[in-house]
DNA sequence: CATTTTAGAAAATAATAGTTTTCCATAAAA
DNA sequence: TTTTATGGAAAACTATTATTTTCTAAAATG
């Protein structure tokens, strides 16, 4: 028994100069970089060799297709987009100053430039790749969803706000958010915004979310027939 | 004499069966259809050509490039797209009705089936085609903005209500009005909603925008250090 | 050293699609 | 009826590119 179970040299040959999982991940970089700048159709598999220092030869024999390239490197990506939030630095903090955190984070997920171009990028594919439409649809955006819901839930638990659905209220957060920045820096109109940017947008949204705008200070659903 | 300044038939031969501009139009049409569905790389020139009922030659005579049409049938839409928006009757409504109504209309032209695949379009391909991309932010995008951020301001002249930067509020009543669904229609996870939902969430923005969400009335600005 | 195995470089294959051109029936006009 | 312009159908021409294959220079092993 000069061999264990596995991934033990036992043949003669060249060994390999890396792990395939390393040269895939070289792979999967420099596909990244190809398709948010080139989008799918024109990003070239030799291209994307060529960025990964990598032969076509060895692409394919990792990677079968550029379809397959595209999901995988996708789906990685999608993986990463999620929204934590984190209860034991947000509960001690005053209504809105929590709010206001809980957009920052938000923001500063989907408004990162290479957040904003993975979601173009997927935007634009979905038709191409339903699965990957569903994936982001479901792992990313959805996820970011419920993180903030769940927070606006304890709040209407705890009496501090009234929401006739706290999840339609997360998605309205969340396009007040981010909704036209994401869309101009997505239309080549300006860069993604700094952690400045950000900060300020998450107070205001905080305050008119919590406030409204209203001089006169009517309460909702109190105004005759 | 016999012939006027132009347009008039003065050649023999056999006359076009329709004007150039109907055949035009035709294209157009075709090339909307099949551009939405496949996207730009995907759509074929032949596709297009047969859809209109057109031979490639005379749909190069009228569109010398795959570009051109491209561009031309965005433009074209993006077109459209103002003229829809401008002057909402809101005149003699109360506050709250009036938002809503303009919410409305606003939810109706961008949440749109067509104008969102025009939208996910336009986005796609800004890299190849910058212009569009400005065209779509500055025709289309700013528009609606400028409309909203126009009566925002209108009110807080009447001291209705208070806003720091009515521009960027409009940004954010855009947002909560329809990021959400739109975004979900571009990833094919649902159909573009219906005009009873565009209208219950219109109201559901107009009065959280107006009133926001806090159940102690502690006015903003007023808590202390 | 001989045998093997690895992976890059580059050529080969094949299919697709933008664009141009050819060929032709047709329908006024003279 | 002859002339002439129109526009469809289809072939031709080119590029591009995904994918496969060939050729080769390392570099372990025994």
């Amino acid at each position: 028994m000069r061999q264990n179970e596995h991934a033990v040299r036992r043949s003669r040959g060249r060994p390999p100069i890396r792990s395939d999982e390393e040269t895939r991940h070289l792979i999967l970089e420099a596909a990244s970089l190809e398709f948010r700048t080139n989008g799918y159709a024109s990003t070239t598999m030799a291209a994307v060799g060529q960025r990964a220092g990598v032969s076509t030869k060895t692409m394919y024999r990792l990677i079968p297709t550029k379809a397959d390239l595209f999901k995988s490197m996708c789906s990685e990506r999608i993986g990463r987009f999620m929204l934590a939030i984190d209860e034991t630095k947000v509960g001690t903090l005053a209504l809105e100053a929590a709010l206001e955190r809980i957009l920052g984070a938000y923001g500063t997920l989907a408004l990162d430039g290479e957040v904003i171009a993975i979601t173009r990028l997927v935007t634009s594919e979905s038709d191409r790749f339903p699965e990957l439409g569903s994936a982001f649809y479901e792992g990313a955006f959805r996820r970011t969803r419920e993180a903030i819901e769940g927070w606006l839930r304890r709040q209407c638990d705890r009496g501090l706000i009234a929401l006739d659905d706290p999840g339609v209220a997360a998605d309205m957060l969340r396009g007040m958010m981010v909704m036209e920045p994401q869309r101009a820096v997505m239309l080549g109109q300006r860069p993604a915004p700094d952690a400045d940017e950000i900060a300020a947008r998450a107070r205001m949204c905080a305050n008119l979310f919590l406030n409204g705008c209203r001089r006169d200070r009517t309460v909702a659903g109190s105004s005759p027939a």
